[in-house]
DNA sequence: TCGACGTTTCAACAAGTATTGAATTGTTGC
DNA sequence: GCAACAATTCAATACTTGTTGAAACGTCGA
């Protein structure tokens, strides 16, 4: 991933409106919700929701889909995990660090250690 | 973690200097770097480098350690972890969503799992 | 086709952020 | 003590972001 995407995405998240978001959306799993239920959920104008959700669509980290007049939206959890590895990259130069940290061995980590 | 803790976090590592430089911090181990090192590597003024360095620290994402007339600056790995398990937090419900994603186990995921 | 509903776009404003040079604080070694 | 150096604070400016209501756009059911 490159930086500018990295950036996209957490400032994407670094607002309590869209973070709140995000994880009602991770949790309501791949199904996701529409807009109107996002809004009421977590209680924002339309108008303030399409404005953050469009935020976080343009970062990736959430997929639109139309499914009659509704449009419903739902996390992509890969691009989570992407994000998550380039935070956590070459963490200590590679070496062990911290326990915790050293536990946090996201799909793309695995995949360099692998090859 | 409560929410506004996690925005703290995301909006300081959502900006490309800071960015730069929680993750040279994070290449660089528990030693950590000096600030005017940091500032050289990042190829910043040192007055930007305390502005945005004091934004990491603020969120508890980097911590300051003096020494002699130096203050070396140094990742926080178990604070990474908190905000990595706090996005992916009940991800689905709890249940089993897409492979990637269900690999991120961070040590606060398995603490409740074994609960 | 028309009215109703879901969603987005627009305009306007208030509030917050990044950047820099100059001034300041604090520590070291002579 | 004092000069040299590390780091922070300050002030000023340009820029970005969040919020809202009103208007516009699209899709549906009757």
């Amino acid at each position: 991933m490159k930086p500018d995407q990295a950036v996209d995405k957490l400032a994407a998240l670094a607002q309590v409106t869209r973070l709140r978001i995000f994880r009602l959306l991770v949790q309501a799993g791949p199904g996701g919700m529409n807009a109107s239920a996002i809004a009421e959920a977590v209680d924002i104008a339309p108008s303030s929701l399409s404005f953050h959700i469009a935020h976080l669509s343009r970062a990736g980290l959430v997929a639109p889909r139309q499914e009659g007049r509704y449009i419903f939206y739902s996390a992509d959890f890969a691009a989570m995990d992407e994000l998550i590895a380039y935070l956590t990259d070459n963490c200590c130069q590679g070496g062990q660090c911290l326990p915790r940290t050293a536990a946090v061995a996201t799909t793309a980590k695995r995949r360099a250690k692998a090859a």
